[in-house]
DNA sequence: CTGACTTTGTTCGGTTGCCGAACAAAGTGC
DNA sequence: GCACTTTGTTCGGCAACCGAACAAAGTCAG
């Protein structure tokens, strides 16, 4: 009861401390080019506030005068631009057995990108070496112009606990345990470090870039070799009490189904996980003769290859998927009924060859026309989605608050 | 966009029109009894402050100063308590063959009940009055010192969109197409009428007055008629894009069971829901010639008091069910993490009968330790959950915008 | 081209909400 | 009895925000 009361405090306290001027930055930012005299009419503000925080922003460089707009019948209004290049963002994704690192300006552009296979899993303090090897040579390669960062996002195939953030991964990866990736990366970089799971940030990135924008409640869903889930709420990542929502790799869709590694029986990994499809299509090989797979030892990108080829081995292996995924997704619709559904991970490249038959699954298992409308849609973020995503954490706190950015004064 | 940038802004704009009193107030409802300087110390604000907003609040006669309180090393406290019994509301619960209606003071104490059976479903007009009948006879029986009610709550079985409050029941209730309950109410008692989901109203009133006090993130499930879910995220209902959030009823728990009205197959509400139970019931009755309910064509309360009184035929029902039930919370364990469940209807006063098996289902169907430790537990408000409910939602209506409490100056 | 009208952005006085300091009242404890 | 605490109030002051007024810069009808 006290933590409600605390939470609520904060919420109002934000406003009062940062005063205007972080919502006037941020409205900036969204808009990208827009004048005082529109801001203070999207805001209910009058024009003489907005002018007085547009004044105190200005001399911190985040945000100009760029010319003149249109005008409306009367003075022309005197455009302000968020300045996307006055710092920039690493986003660090560490996934199952590879390590990725994009270096990215205040608008998500990837200036730089490192990417490297890796056992995750089984060498916390090599993984922790690669990020920051890779985080270098971004650095390294980045334009003369290009400032510094101004902090770390990381991506972690992982539930994150946002109650104890520092001891993690060690549910899903054991030999992680008690090893501080965190403050590995801020001793070396000397800056913020920010981190959460894989599919937040894939929503993250959506929500900001892809599919999602404009869209504040939907789900994002990761298929890789694990599959996960990232709820949007609201506009804000939902983690549920203790951190783990979302984990919906083990949602049981058949209860005769094979066994899984969590001890149960059809979960949704069992069908639809990467080595899951992989294994599908290696006994279906025989059926198919005439499959461009046929005679091969094939792996989840060749699977996917022959799908966008219109191979009918690979393209029943996907419709196979799609049916166990409607499955998931029709229960996500009918329980949390969110204005979208965006599909992720290497699989979204497939498409319409994904999600016809997914929405044909869902289409039969939901009750409620509103919520059989939702649309389902993959992302075209594409292999970078979450260390954009991670990147995009970074940006969503400095624009909350802005003392993050080096340069800007506190108060 | 715009939307979002709007809602932001109602929200900081809340704060600032309604200051700081609407804050104190609720703060005092909650505590009860509570002095200035610890009102200060738990918001955060100054004594001056409260004080000044004390102040104001005093003469609306909502709060008032009841005493003095134990010295903590100086000069004693004077505490403010909350004055429950300034104000009643009217709480109505239509169900799918039934209305009732409960008037309760502002600490949701029940004053007054009465209910009555009404084929809701096909009647809308004799609904309405025989809700207006109910409520009149509520308040004609209170006593001489109850003042007048301030708002009516009406919980609906069926799905509330908040964008269009309007149009809601045709969805289920085809012939309530069109049907404006909510007008005839407030024509009829001149006060103000909320309405919202008899789920969600049974997690408020959860959130409120049960098992769910302290928890802001929580699943209510309520087994009737039909199978709902309340969601409550960060201590506030979610209802999803379109508001049909928690409508679990046609989620899919076997691809191969028996058909549904929906169309589908094996969906929850076959398996689950009291018809089904009573069904089911029936058919297991020559299998067990030595159950109480032998002989007999037993309903949904026959089967329940069996169960209670442990008759094995009854508690073999109610054990599939629960192990039905445990499919579908599984789920939602994983996908939402909730810090509790708590399961409502008539059959919650089966406890532990229902909630053991019920633990043993999902304990063997979610991975994360932390979900599958979520604990599941029964209501304990009875019958009278939806109706208090109700009456919940106009109370923490009332406590966010004073001004609805009659004679309370908007300003 | 001119004059009436609009829109923008700034300046300035005033209101509001909240805080901190100071203080009286009322208590505790050695 | 005396030093110290805690409570609640009063009062001066600060910061945020607003509205009115105004100059600058534009549109548009004639």
């Amino acid at each position: 009861m006290t933590t409600s009361t605390r939470a609520k405090q904060s919420g109002s306290g934000i406003a009062r401390e940062g005063g205007l001027a972080n919502e006037v930055l941020e409205f900036v930012w969204r808009r990208r080019e827009v004048s005082r005299a529109e801001i203070a009419r999207r805001t209910g503000r009058s024009r003489s506030t907005i002018s007085e925080a547009v004044a105190r922003l200005l001399p911190t460089g985040l945000i100009e005068e760029v010319g003149s707009g249109e005008s409306r019948g009367g003075r022309r209004p005197i455009l302000i631009g968020f300045r996307d290049d006055a710092s920039t963002i690493l986003g660090v994704d560490i996934g199952a057995a590879h390590v990725s690192v994009a270096l990215t300006d205040l608008r998500g552009r990837i200036l730089e990108w490192r990417e490297e296979n890796h056992p995750v899993r089984s060498d916390p303090h090599g993984t922790a070496a690669l990020a920051v090897k890779l985080g270098d040579a971004c650095l390294a390669a980045r334009g003369p112009g290009a400032p510094d960062p101004m902090g770390i996002g990381v991506a972690v195939p992982s539930p994150v606990d946002p109650l104890s953030p520092y001891r993690i991964l060690e549910r899903i990866l054991p030999a992680w345990h008690e090893f501080d990736l965190l403050g590995e990366l801020r001793g070396h970089f000397g800056i913020p470090v920010f981190f959460d799971n894989d599919a937040n940030l894939g929503a993250l990135a959506e929500h900001h870039w892809g599919k999602a924008v404009g869209i504040d409640d939907f789900a994002y869903l990761k298929v890789a070799t694990g599959i996960g889930a990232g709820l949007m709420i609201d506009g804000e990542i939902y983690r549920g009490a203790t951190g783990v929502a979302g984990e919906i790799g083990h949602v049981a869709i058949d209860p005769r189904g094979p066994p899984c590694v969590c001890g149960n029986r059809g979960c949704l990994a069992t069908f639809v996980g990467t080595r899951a499809l992989v294994a599908r299509t290696r006994t279906l090989l025989s059926d198919f003769p005439q499959s461009v797979l046929a005679g091969t030892d094939p792996d989840i990108w060749a699977l996917e290859d022959a799908a966008l080829a219109d191979d009918p081995l690979a393209l029943k292996v996907v419709d196979e998927a799609a049916r166990n995924l409607g499955i998931v997704i029709a229960g996500v619709l009918n329980l949390m009924n969110p204005g979208s559904v965006i599909l992720g991970g290497s699989l979204a490249r497939l498409g319409d060859r994904l999600v016809k038959p997914l929405k044909e699954a869902v289409a039969s298992r939901t009750l409620v026309a509103s919520a059989a409308a939702s649309d389902i849609r993959t992302s075209e973020l594409g292999p970078r989605a979450t260390a954009l995503g991670a990147a995009t954490h970074v940006l969503v706190a400095a624009l909350a608050d802005p003392s993050l950015f080096p340069g800007v004064k506190a108060r």
